[in-house]
This record gives C-alpha cells, sequence and structure tokens, in this order.
DNA sequence: ATGTCTCCCCTTGCTCCGAC
DNA sequence: GTCGGAGCAAGGGGAGACAT
C-alpha cells in the first residue's frame, strides 16, 4: 500500500475530521494517541489475552501504595470463570447479568452501568461488581437472534502485567520531535516503581535486578532475573509486575540503530518497548478510518461519528466502542495478524521478537490463573 | 543568527461518580 | 437516565537558557 508519514496523515485527518476544531493537528494528534490504545487492545484481543485485561485501573507503586498510577491495561489472575446466555431486548445492564448468572461468590458491590447501552455500544473489559480483592467483569461474545453470550470473568484485582500506550508527534514547522519531553520521564517513572523486581545499576553501568525475599535481598544481572521468574520458577513473586511500553512516532527516532535520549530513557526503563511503526499506524488508518473495504466500514463510521462538531460522545475508544465497529475490528485484526505484528518494532528487549511476548505473556497466564 | 534542550502550561477528552 | 464536576492524562505550543 502507499506509504505517507504519519505526520502528513496526522495534517489530513485534521482537515478532513477536525477542521471544526480551534486546533486541528492537535485533536488529531490526540486522536491518533486514542488509536495507538485501540491497536493495542485488538492485538491482545485477536491473542486471547483479553479475558485477564483490565482496563485504566490505578496501578499501586511497589511498597508505597498510597501513590497509584493509572495505566491503559493491566493482566491479572483470572480466579473464575462462566460463560450465559442472556435473552436480549435492547440493552444488557449489570441486573440483567447479574440475575442471570445466578450465584456468585465473594460479596461483590454490584455497578450500575450497562455492558450493551440502547444505542448499542459495547464496554470492553466492563467492570460490572467488585469487592476488596477482585474485581467481577463481563466480556460479549456475541450478540445475534435477540441472545447476548456473555462471559463472566471473576480477576484477582493485583496485576502481574501492565501496558502503557504513547504518542508524540512533530511540532508544526519542526523537523523532529522533541527531546526528552516530561511523558518519557512520566513513562519511566510507572515502569521503574511498580515491580518488586526493580532496577538499578553496578559501578560498570550494568542493569541489576533486585527482588526481596523473605526479607532478603537478592541481586541478579536484570534479564538473567527476569527470564529466571517468568520461565524456570514455578510461581511469579508477589508483586511482580512486566512491563509493556508501546510507542509511536516521535518524528526523529526510526530504527534500534538510531535511538535519542528520549527512546533510551523508555527502553531502559520499561522491561518490553515496542514501536508502532508509521507504516503500521498509517495501514491501520487508510484501511479502516479513511478507505476502508465494505465488511469494515462500521469502523470509519464510528470514528467519523466520534469526533465530528457536536458529537455528544466518544464511541471509538478502547473502553466504550459502537459494537458493529468492534465486530469490524475483532475481524480485521483475526484476518491481517500476521502483517500488523509487523507493524511493531521490538526496541528492547535486544534480540527480541512480537511472538515471544506473546509466548511470555502466554506463560504468565498459565502461572498465575487459578481455574 | 540559528538551533537545541528543557520546562511550563494550554486545550481537549475520557472515566468515574454523585446529584437530580 | 442524564448531567456536570473532579481527576487525570493525552498531544501540542510557548518561551527561556544555552550552544554552535
Amino acid at each position: 500500500m502507499p506509504y505517507q508519514s504519519i505526520d502528513e496523515l496526522q495534517k489530513l485527518l485534521g482537515s478532513e475530521v477536525f477542521s471544526h476544531t480551534k486546533d486541528a493537528k492537535k485533536a488529531a494528534g490526540r486522536a491518533l494517541g486514542t488509536l495507538v490504545e485501540i491497536i493495542t487492545y485488538y492485538l491482545l484481543n485477536e491473542w486471547n489475552f483479553t479475558h485477564n485485561v483490565a482496563i485504566e485501573r490505578g496501578l499501586a507503586e511497589y511498597g508505597n501504595a498510597e501513590i497509584t498510577h493509572n495505566v491503559e491495561f493491566t493482566m491479572h489472575p483470572v480466579l473464575w470463570r462462566k460463560t450465559i446466555d442472556i435473552p436480549y431486548t435492547g440493552s444488557l445492564s449489570v441486573g440483567k447479568i447479574l440475575a442471570a448468572a445466578g450465584e456468585i461468590e465473594g460479596n461483590l458491590s454490584p455497578k450500575s452501568i450497562n455492558l450493551i447501552d440502547s444505542r448499542n455500544i459495547v464496554k470492553n473489559a466492563c467492570i460490572i461488581a467488585e469487592n476488596d480483592a477482585e474485581l467481577l467483569l463481563a466480556y460479549l461474545n456475541s450478540l445475534q437472534n435477540n441472545s447476548a453470550n456473555v462471559t463472566l470473568i471473576k480477576q484477582s484485582k493485583k496485576p502481574y502485567a501492565m501496558f502503557e500506550c504513547k504518542r508524540v508527534g512533530v511540532e508544526e514547522g519542526a523537523r523532529k520531535g522533541p527531546q526528552t519531553i516530561e511523558k518519557a520521564k512520566q513513562g519511566a517513572y510507572v515502569a521503574k516503581t511498580t515491580s518488586a523486581l526493580q532496577k538499578i545499576r553496578n559501578e560498570n553501568g550494568d542493569i541489576q535486578g533486585i527482588i526481596y525475599e523473605n526479607g532478603v535481598p537478592v541481586i541478579k544481572p536484570y534479564f538473567a532475573l527476569l527470564d529466571e521468574i517468568i520461565n524456570q520458577r514455578p510461581q511469579i513473586p508477589d508483586n511482580f509486575i512486566l512491563s509493556v511500553g508501546i510507542v509511536s512516532n516521535h518524528g526523529n527516532w526510526f530504527t534500534q540503530e538510531n535511538q535519542n535520549k528520549e527512546l533510551k530513557v523508555l527502553a531502559q526503563s520499561y522491561d518490553w518497548l515496542l514501536f508502532l511503526t508509521d507504516q503500521g499506524l498509517a495501514q491501520f488508518i487508510t484501511e479502516l478510518l479513511r478507505t476502508p473495504q465494505a465488511p469494515y466500514a462500521a469502523v470509519k463510521t464510528a470514528f467519523v461519528n466520534s469526533y465530528k462538531e457536536n458529537k455528544k460522545e466518544n464511541i471509538f475508544t478502547k473502553v466504550k466502542i459502537d459494537l458493529e465497529a468492534h465486530e469490524a475490528l475483532k475481524n480485521y485484526f483475526h484476518a491481517n495478524i500476521n502483517q500488523i505484528i509487523g507493524w511493531f518494532n521490538v526496541i528492547s528487549p535486544a534480540d527480541q521478537t512480537v511472538c515471544n511476548l506473546q509466548n511470555t505473556l502466554q506463560t504468565l497466564i498459565q502461572k498465575t490463573d487459578r481455574l
């Protein structure tokens, strides 16, 4: 497909979709950040990991729970699972779901929201109830013949992995993006303060990992210790958090060989840093938002309706999305998954692939689910 | 004079939650 | 159910300090 620079596409979206805003490029950039989040969520969905995912939860700092940080996605142990069919009469409230589900242990306090509302807006990773230690989530599998197929999941509130998505554009008139903006430091701070496995440097400048076990500090080369924890031990340590950063174009960080300061800050802070290429984001925008083929037209409709002048609400986000667009996105990711994996470069760890990350997450799921 | 680095802050937008 | 405010974080822009 013809490749356009993402900066050109951002300006194009600015004139096509955001012309009514005070600052069209800024608004388009803001929307591109949402797209990176959506791409990440539907990639996790295609990998069948979404039953472990919660969205925008406060992640506590390790050993300092009074400070929390909202991160895009966290992955949690699944403690219980049940799939049910519920008669569908135009919307699906928590009350209807819980009534259909029967008795659920745990003294959970229900929320008052809809998994699907009357205008067919569905919520991803929809939290329908919670208690001190657990979340109860509902996932819509399918909706047909006036019947909704829904999976109920009980997750532990304690995550073992987190994902952060970030995008920085190029200032109009500038040739390069800014360096060492606070956003990188903000991401780095969260990545470095939330896990029981902490990073330190030794006198030679090598990154070491330190983790306290029964009050005793264990220090080893970081990536060896990380591999030991994930692949060799039978259990994942309490409060261990694998951090994954997914960043989009910055204007001047092109490849693994050409890192600027900001990318280095991020690369040494996250356990995994993935770079969503301009080509990948451009393909997503072209094939789904600007000139989609018929099966994916609902994605464009949801996007345009979400950003048109005087619109009431956004129905194209990682949490709240038009049902038809949701189904179309699932189908697009399923049909194109091999190509989509190619949208990402692995910046760190060195010599790793996206499939290795998928395998790592799968291993964590197998070791932490309690089914 | 020009460009780079950094900090500060703006507008926009999302989610949650309580009042009505 | 809806509305609006609080809290937070996104992308972006302005401007001062400094280097070249």
